[in-house]
DNA sequence: TCTTGACCTTCTAGTCACTGGAACCTTTAT
DNA sequence: ATAAAGGTTCCAGTGACTAGAAGGTCAAGA
């Protein structure tokens, strides 16, 4: 198979499997043209990790839960840890983005709408816990923690992004 | 007042207050020896840019949420208009964390976690949709939907993310 | 006066997981 | 012969910072 029949079975772009065998995902044999061959194990990987990466494993996870997947001798137990890890992460990451929805949520819904400029939302960015109704005060929670989520932005809060590899 | 005396009022790391200066958020003065000096107006901007960025905004929404604080003759309905946005993506971006935690979390509970090489996990990433009992079957979604939330990577599902710009 | 240390400055390069595009080569069909 | 549709490599860019190097400045203490 040609990187294009196996993009169109896997979901993947060719450009993304690329990329993969660029970091080592996958070594996809080649015919002496230089065009990538890929066999059906390619294809059963890439399909692999295309689910893994959709269910917000990240790139390193992805390659452990491969390795995990083609060690006959694995233990269950180390892949459910790496799921149960990632599962956590996940459910931060929705606690995180619960609090923003209400906060947010009640400044919208504070806010007029209107040509005029008085803006219970602009207040509010200015002075947290100001220029808005008590009772829309109490939702207004400041999050901070983050989760090393991939989906997540590597940059909030700063001071919080994960270090480089060691240089 | 000094970078690091702002950092330490605002929250913000000086890194990320000379970055903000960069992209041209923040316009602080310099004394003859090179270094800047924080106005009143400069530290309440800066407050500003933590809290919308706490709310997930991203820097070019901070944009123009800034310009919209400092024109005193904006209509509020351009802030609602730029928050409800937002909002939507952020509930876009929970329904899909919702989605891969139903499915994760399904997984997590099908697996043994013992020292056998058994595992419902592998089996599903291999296979989806097959290799998981029935009443789980029906849970493990596949997501693929995708908010431009700052928070989000933009690189999920490949073939989606923000094109640069205009080269 | 000298030194120490805590600040400040700019600059480059790295993070993640791709994506766009250029320049070029190969295969297949017309 | 030619054109279209595939394939190849390589480079640069995305967001929002962050790490670290190399150096300048300032106040305090010996």
């Amino acid at each position: 198979m040609n990187i294009g029949e196996i993009a169109g079975h896997t979901g993947l772009p060719a450009k993304t499997i690329r990329y993969y065998e660029d970091i080592g995902l996958i070594r996809p044999q080649r015919t002496t043209n230089g065009y990538r061959v890929f066999s059906q194990t390619d294809a059963h990987k890439l399909t692999f990790l295309g689910r893994a990466r959709a269910l917000g494993f990240s790139i390193e996870a992805c390659r452990k839960l491969l390795a995990l997947y083609e060690d006959k001798d694995r233990a269950s137990s180390d892949v459910k840890d790496l799921a149960r890890g990632h599962l956590q992460e996940i459910e931060d990451k929705i606690r995180q983005l619960e609090d923003m929805r209400a906060t947010l949520s009640n400044l919208v819904e504070s806010c007029a709408g209107d040509d005029r400029p008085d803006c219970p939302i602009l207040m509010n960015l200015a002075h947290p816990a100001r220029g808005t109704p008590e009772r829309e005060r109490r939702a207004a929670t400041f999050p901070a923690l983050r989760s090393s989520l991939p989906t997540a932005s590597p940059h909030w809060p700063p001071g919080t992004a994960t270090a480089p590899a060691a240089a």
